[in-house]
DNA sequence: GGGAGTGGTCGTA
DNA sequence: TACGACCACTCCC
């Protein structure tokens, strides 16, 4: 069977339903001080305005409007506030040494060691290849020791999210194999398949403090957020939130490792390494699952 | 809103 | 090694 093809049928539109969805939330974004209707959009993406309602609810979950209070700066404020739940410090004590089952999708993960790390891949075989995502093409790298690798690009930007990818293991072999990846794709996308029984493998490949910054994000649930400066807190150095920002930004398994979740201390966006478009895509993609 | 301070990373010498 | 530039930040005026 055809797991790509299940996968367009079951949860992921065609691509240029992204394409609908993305500007949809770029008008959201743009204007979302006069609130634009279901109408409004519709015109302006010419058309009708049952079908985009369609189209946008299958995709995200939720409707135009609620996708609409979903991403404004009063949700993201709401994300953020946990007196009632201090999300880090609890998930801490719940234990480190073990795998991180924390993660809404269970997983487990494991990294590389740092000599395997200084070697920039060496001697690693990277499996890759492209599939359709509700977030636009996804690519999906995996070692024989599981997932390292998920990026995303717009149609026709495969080529350099593909380099953007490649340049943070230059030695490691590439084979493309989207035979291979298409299962990731097709687990990582569809919440039904997320199971505590069967964990998702991860391979952290960074330097020590990036690992420490990425470990923090795996613990954040579903629907919730956290800021840089949480994070730094946490990690012993409440004053490094700047690099852990910089260490944020250059996660490489995009939304497995929830960096999306991470927040600006006023609760506003700042940035996303593949497109702030794509961050408030996933924020709104996910509280229509929350 | 903008300037200063911040800590990790990377390129260069 | 050492230094400077670069950052998906934050604080303070």
């Amino acid at each position: 069977m055809n797991i790509t093809a299940t996968l367009n049928a079951d949860i992921t539109p065609a691509g240029s339903d992204y394409e609908t969805v993305r500007r949809v939330i770029e008008m959201i974004t743009e204007d979302y001080r006069d609130q634009p209707s279901l109408d409004d959009l519709a015109a302006r993406l010419r058309q009708p305005p049952t079908q985009l309602q369609k189209t946008f609810t299958r995709w995200a979950g939720l409707s135009p409007k609620a996708f609409l209070q979903a991403i404004t700066l009063d949700h993201a404020k709401r994300l953020l506030r946990h007196e009632d739940m201090p999300l880090l410090e609890t998930s801490f004590e719940i234990g480190l040494s073990g795998p991180g089952r924390l993660h809404d999708l269970f997983v487990t993960h494991e990294a590389m060691s740092p000599g395997e790390w200084k070697a920039r891949g060496a001697g690693l075989t990277i499996r890759y290849g492209f599939h359709v995502s509700p977030f636009g093409q996804a690519l999906v790298m995996a070692t024989d020791r599981g997932l390292a690798g998920l990026a995303f690009a717009d149609d026709g930007d495969e080529q350099a999210c593909l380099d953007d990818m490649t340049c943070r293991w230059p030695n490691a072999t590439y084979v493309r194999d989207d035979e291979a990846t298409a299962p990731y794709a097709a687990r990582i996308f569809d919440p039904e398949r997320w199971h505590p029984e069967e964990p998702l493998r991860i391979v952290l490949i960074g330097s020590d403090f990036q690992i420490r910054v990425w470990e923090a994000l795996l613990r954040i649930p579903l629907g919730q957020a956290v800021t840089y400066s949480d994070i730094a807190g946490q990690l012993g150095q409440p004053t490094a939130s700047r690099a852990v920002g910089a260490a944020v930004g250059r996660n490489p398994i995009s939304f497995v490792v929830p960096c999306h979740r991470a927040l600006g201390k006023s609760g506003a966006l700042t940035g996303y390494h593949w497109g702030l478009t794509r961050k408030r895509a996933m924020l709104g993609w996910e509280a229509g699952k929350a």
